[in-house]
DNA sequence: ATATAAATTTAGATGCATCTAAATTATAGT
DNA sequence: ACTATAATTTAGATGCATCTAAATTTATAT
């Protein structure tokens, strides 16, 4: 059986994962989880005692099949209440995040599952982030940055990568949720910020804000 | 802040001074959480440092205003949650309890509510116990153990006091549930287990399970 | 190639919740 | 009132997850 604490590390060296292709160094989950590079050390060692991480001192980790499969779990699960919280409870999307957080680590294969069937099996979190389904498989999708598109592409949003209150805030103030469409007006080659027009309104964005917004291109 | 082991402390002393008038022993606490009398005491000192209870050494304790509004609380999130898990679910009511026991420690106040809205602010959970309102306070009943009534009365099932799936499943086969009508045939003064007629059909029932079925006298 | 900086790990500590074994206090029977 | 027994608490230990400070290993830069 796996603690919250062992859960909470699997996610994020899964997260980590994604975005840089070798293995994931101490520091960036230390950074990550917002501790210590030294409780990571201690943790690295837990996990790979429990076969969850492939673990070389100094080298990094990565996970090893049952780790990635318990990482994908926790994230199925935290996706499947978001869900729940926004479609049954009228959560705002800015606010689910730290009560799925809780939710996640919630011991039920049946609650899991029936949650998800009740659901009717939703594809996408209200983030537009991919559910896992129950055998680990995620829906695939063909989403790009914001900031990588070329002037006049037109497009429309699938996702976002950041769950804090203030980024999903500021979405909301720009008029951006998951299907609004964007199309590229202009980019500026100093700080790479872009003028987009947003449901037919001109509106400036910076890099920071274009690279965590996720594009279907139409 | 209160960690999980200090609520569920609360919730049994909570329960344990329902049925005892006086102040609640450390060993009863000990045994209705299955732990030690002496890491009870560890935890009464901190729980009376919180001043969520009033402790004075080898006297018993009981719970200070503050610990019964934390003790209600955590009751009335497992409650809900039962009831969602009933209702939306499909989970059978032996099936709930040790999913709720998780999901009473989720702390979010607008969760508790909205699931309490969601859910058209229920009165009762499957097992016919009271859920309390947001300021704590229990819709009254006036339900009588099974094995207090005489020969021809009449009544309906509207609670039971036991959540273990092994009492709910004998339940289920003898097609007791919440809303079932009874009537005492007979009592026998021996071993006082009672004859009873339930939905026409003639039942044998022991004490023990007669003690656990609170019927609303018709 | 070697010194310096950066990343990582170890050593030793803390707080929480638990345990066993021993000591203390309360209670009940004669 | 006294003693045996039961209930309760204390002392000291363990495992988990974390921390700070110190040591070690790896990477970098001349």
């Amino acid at each position: 059986m796996s603690t919250k604490a062992e859960e909470n590390y699997l996610k994020t060296i899964f997260k980590l994962s994604e975005k840089e292709k070798n293995s994931v160094s101490t520091n960036a989950i230390a950074e990550e989880l917002e501790t210590k590079p030294s409780s990571v050390s201690d943790m690295l060692k837990k996990l790979s005692e429990k076969e969850l991480i492939n673990y070389v001192k100094y080298q990094g980790v990565s996970l090893t099949p049952l780790g990635h499969r318990l990482a994908v779990h926790v994230i199925r699960k935290h996706r499947l209440w978001e869900v729940f919280l926004v479609s049954h409870l009228n959560f705002k999307w800015d606010e689910v995040h730290d009560i799925a957080e809780q939710l996640e680590h919630i011991k039920s294969k049946a609650l899991v599952n029936r949650l998800d069937s009740f659901l009717n099996f939703p594809s996408y979190d209200p983030h537009g982030d991919p559910i896992p389904n129950e055998k680990g498989s995620f829906p695939k999708s063909t989403a790009v940055p914001l900031n990588l598109l070329k002037v006049k592409t037109k497009g429309k949003v699938v996702a976002v990568e950041r769950d804090e209150p203030s980024f999903l805030n500021y979405l909301d103030k720009i008029q951006v949720s998951i299907g609004t469409h964007i199309e590229i007006v202009d980019v500026n080659d100093f700080d790479h910020s872009i003028d987009v027009k947003i449901d037919g309104t001109l509106t400036h964005i910076s890099l920071e804000v274009a690279q965590n917004i996720l594009i279907c291109v139409l």
